[in-house]
DNA sequence: CGAGAGCGAGAACGCTCGTTCTCACGATGT
DNA sequence: ACATCGTGAGAACGAGCGTTCTCGCTCTCG
């Protein structure tokens, strides 16, 4: 077996174990078995589990901002689209049976506290995604904090879809963003007077 | 040393110690130390590990809501202001220098993988906290989804603080739900139409 | 053909940590 | 005063785990 082949392997596996059961609850031995790589290779590769982790939380990193960014730009067309259907996305995600949280809340947690590299990815991650968020927000001709504020949407669906076990804040995350951005756009957009039916449109604009 | 005694400085030191450090970084001599009590007590009082963590996480969450309550009491008089008054007792709270994000996060990112005691307990604390801000939400006149969507930015608020290390997701999440809640009340209070003008008043509303 | 290097499988080592045991001591009740 | 029981301090035990070592085997190269 080829070296790349076996650290594709074992970072597979050790990305399947850690998401799902903590990063401290799983030891060299299981990512062993279910890598099927044998623990002196597994060494030679990542000579000590914090590597290990490294790896694993820089791969998923830069693998979930491109299947975010694949989505966005795929499934919708204008600006305002693009930024709402992260939300669609992370709805996706959460309803999937495996999904247990963001990854690297999970291991700021579990891990922040005593290992700065793992604050460092972690911290890394989330400015590279609220920066996206941003851009998208801009491009939607909204102010700046505006796109702060949907990036707070998105981190507090992403939790509370974890251990509420359900997707739904996704849909009340994306109706919350949607107000928000149609509130500060408006002005440029269509500058038309806001009645109280016009409200009730904007509300039941939700996916 | 009497055993409420004993029990409160083991709560006390398993609170700093698991709060800190996370909750499998921290030994039971770890919190022997740092409490005074003997092991022999420690285990007369708390079984096993996993009871001393159950005990920390209820306490703790008793104590978190009913802080947050008293500040929501006693620091605002209307409605809305009580409903926003939990973004500034955020932003204190944010400010501390022990702050490490919201404990139920963590311990749920840890451990609610392989723990359904930690789970069931970061569940019912969620569930108790955004039923609170739809409470809140409810009583200043807004509805239900917009409750709702400003438990999603407390929510990204305490992450993104944790993270980044600093306390201005609170203002941007302030800010944001005074807008939903603006947006969503208007027709009920003043039904007056939205021109340019008054959207930059609503923006510049924030704390 | 033979020596040596690399590899797979798993045992072994050393440390940490949750939990329990030992042992001497002091308080208490008769 | 003496037997008894709970306590404090710390050692001890046993399991888990990160990491390394051993031992055959195989493949390669001179």
């Amino acid at each position: 077996m080829h070296a790349d082949l076996a650290r594709e392997r074992i970072l597979d596996a050790a990305e399947d174990l850690f998401y799902a059961r903590g990063i401290q609850a799983v030891g060299m031995d299981v990512i062993r078995d279910a890598s099927g790589v044998t623990l002196r290779r597994l060494y030679q590769l990542f000579p000590s589990k914090g590597d290990l982790v490294e790896a694993y939380l820089t791969r998923r990193d830069t693998r979930w901002l491109q299947s975010l960014a694949t989505h966005v730009d795929t499934a919708a067309e204008t600006p305002q689209e693009r930024l709402l259907a992260v939300f669609d996305w992370l709805e996706d995600w959460f309803a999937q049976p495996d999904f247990h949280g963001c990854a690297f809340v999970n291991s700021f947690g579990e891990l922040g506290g005593t290992s700065p590299q793992v604050a460092a990815v972690a911290r890394h991650h989330k400015d590279t995604f609220h920066a996206y968020l941003r851009e998208l927000a801009a491009a939607a001709g909204a102010a700046a904090d505006t796109g702060t504020q949907i990036a707070l949407l998105a981190e507090g669906a992403m939790t509370t879809a974890a251990i509420s076990g359900t997707p739904a804040a996704a849909r009340q995350a994306k109706q919350a963003a949607q107000l928000l951005l149609t509130l500060d756009t408006r002005h440029v957009n269509t500058d038309l007077p806001l009645a109280a039916g016009s409200d009730r449109r904007l509300r039941r604009a939700g996916r």
